[in-house]
DNA sequence: CGAATCTCAGGCGAACTGATATGC
DNA sequence: CGCATATCAGTTGGCCTGAGATTC
């Protein structure tokens, strides 16, 4: 199950970085944009959940995207520590140009489903998403505080 | 569908490199050792089909494990072009204790799951990683020769 | 010859760790 | 005070493009 997700998840995104490669714009930017082109006007760590993805990688990305104008990152109004995120209208535009390049894509995965199977396809990968959410749990607690010590291997640098 | 594929995928993955993070290993690398437990002996090109990747990156992983002394690449015994990839001992029982490791993951997701629920979950996943797996198509307009000129953003250089 | 397999050089975005500043 | 949000510095592995060597 585990290799079908991976090879069902990478073809999805190889797909999506070529469709989108002439604009200089890699799928995972393409996922920002999206969100925002939805939600408009959010917070970084709200992006952070959307996108599934966390607070350094999420702000990387949001400098390159506002280092293209196609984004603005302005202080929240009421609370100082946040940051409010939203589409210029540059950025409005190169989600609209960008929506369409994926068309083809959405279309195929479209026409792979009957309705109840795509509904039921999303429930399921709800349930993996829902339940390997936390990444704390390991399957080693229960007899002493929290003690995540590492067992031997490498220099420790190794990358999660 | 495709964020909520993203989202499933990506909390697995980080689940796995979390449980793995230990032993220096990532995700990816142990996904190419689990190919090598159960096939031995493969062609670093098998490896790139089995393992969703490419062959730049494979190699880059398989120096990785050389260098650990997890695998060994031999010259293939009748194509003088192909390398036979096979795990040494030490790498056998690092996929040993790896998949030890990776136990309760499995685990969660099989307990996500009835039976006839998870056939048809991979079924689904097989049917996308199939109809995406060529990356050449392209949704081509239909109205003159490709000019996939960039918009404008970066030095073209902008990776896929 | 063309095609396939792998190697090598270069580059880049995504993701992680750890430490820090600021505001709630 | 602790906690949350975001920033910054540094590192890594994964993936890509493009070129080249070798062999089928």
């Amino acid at each position: 199950m585990a290799m079908s997700l991976r090879a069902a998840y990478l073809a999805m995104h190889r797909q999506t970085d070529a469709a989108l490669a002439g604009d200089g714009v890699t799928a995972d930017q393409f996922v920002v944009l999206a969100v925002l082109a939805e939600e408009d006007r959010v917070t970084q760590q709200a992006l952070v959940r959307r996108a599934s993805s966390d607070p350094n990688t999420i702000r990387a990305m949001l400098v390159l995207l506002e280092a293209r104008g196609l984004i603005v990152r302005e202080r929240h109004p009421t609370d100082g520590r946040a940051r409010s995120v939203v589409l210029t209208p540059e950025g409005r535009r190169a989600h609209a140009r960008l929506w369409a390049r994926t068309e083809g894509i959405r279309q195929k995965l479209g026409q792979l489903f009957r309705p109840d199977e795509a509904r039921t396809l999303i429930e399921f990968l709800g349930r993996i998403a829902e339940d390997l959410k936390d990444v704390s749990p390991e399957p080693l607690p229960r007899n002493g505080p929290r003690r995540t010590k590492s067992i031997k291997s490498p220099p420790e640098g190794a990358r999660a």
